[in-house]
DNA sequence: ACTCCTTAGAGACGGTACGTCTCTTACGGT
DNA sequence: ACCGTAAGAGACGTACCGTCTCTAAGGAGT
């Protein structure tokens, strides 16, 4: 019997998980049959993460790249904000739903965490096109700053049916793009 | 032994599933305690809900009034807006969100309907300002009558520590004002 | 090459809560 | 007075949790 150690385990691990997550999503995953799926035993699972949001999460960052890590930069403020949406809205797609509902309810610690990341990504945008002389501050309020995600985020946590397209750019061009054009610098 | 029947039943039952949920959080409702509280059997519930979800639910709607019943008319947009703002922070304080996140997560069928009752009551607010003269006119795209209470919702969603009162108000000043005040008609 | 030590792999275990089923009996309707 | 519905109570089988126990594989150290 070849006995698996280390990386190559963690790797086999997460990857089980992960096909655990996609084919029955969050609420219907069980450790049992993630070790199942990986040939082992629960406690090989148990002695790496705690529960059942940790292991979800260590499967989903060992997939997903960030997106901080990867801010769109096209020269035209739209197409930044609308290219975050849009990876934004297709993570959640392949998540679907479920997952993040039961990682919400699961994993409230991590919560503040998810939607904190986003600023720094909106405010690199927000600079660029201001440097660009796009906009005529980049000097915005951090609600107005993280109005276009958090309301996306919003959708797809509520909406039962998948977004249509025209969703992103209504957030674009109806709440983001009026708010940081035309106005003052900020108000307080 | 007093056997209690019907409505009367009915209203011990749900202040049995209120008092557990202020008490234990969603998570920690259970069923069994549920029926030990009102002193009678699960199938008494399950004869009336089909799962927690739903008995959480009537719980809540047996003790809560309606926001869109009671929609604030104070003669100004920012005091109208703020006070849903209040309404829906209040509620969601009193409930805590153990308990969103867990309906959320378990009776995503209901998700949709929730926000777009909301829809309604700012379309309201919005048209009585509008006739008072106070905005332009009150023919908005649903994504910006919707953004201040869906903006809200999303960060008590996320947010772990309460929502400090500047919370609202900004979300009132610097997005939704800004954007029902100046702008011409809408663009889609 | 031999020993030691960690830990993988496998499964038993007690515990909790689910949702269903069964049984007796109170009580409202006719 | 009778009958049918449903209350009150709890047993039951199932599922999964998280812990614990045991054997043996296979690196590390000498």
């Amino acid at each position: 019997m070849e006995r698996r150690r280390g990386a190559e385990l963690e790797g086999v691990l997460l990857d089980a998980a992960w096909d655990e997550l996609m084919e029955s999503g969050y609420a219907r995953l069980t450790m049992e049959a993630v070790a199942a799926r990986a040939h082992t035993g629960k406690q090989v699972l148990y002695r790496r993460w705690r529960n059942r949001a940790e292991l979800v999460i260590a499967a989903m960052r060992h997939r997903t790249g960030s997106i901080v890590e990867n801010v769109p930069d096209t020269g035209s403020l739209r197409d930044d904000v609308l290219g975050v949406l849009r990876l934004m809205a297709e993570r959640f797609a392949t998540l679907g739903p479920d997952v993040v509902h039961g990682l919400l309810a699961e994993a409230p610690d991590l919560d503040p965490e998810i939607y904190t990341r986003m600023t720094s990504v909106m405010a690199t945008i927000v600079k660029r096109a201001a440097e660009r002389g796009e906009i005529p501050t980049d000097d915005l309020p951090d609600r107005v700053l993280t109005a276009p995600t958090n309301l996306l985020r919003h959708e797809m946590l509520f909406a039962r049916d998948p977004l249509p397209a025209s969703a992103l750019t209504s957030l674009v061009d109806d709440v983001f793009l009026p708010l940081v054009s035309g106005r003052p610098g900020r108000s307080g």
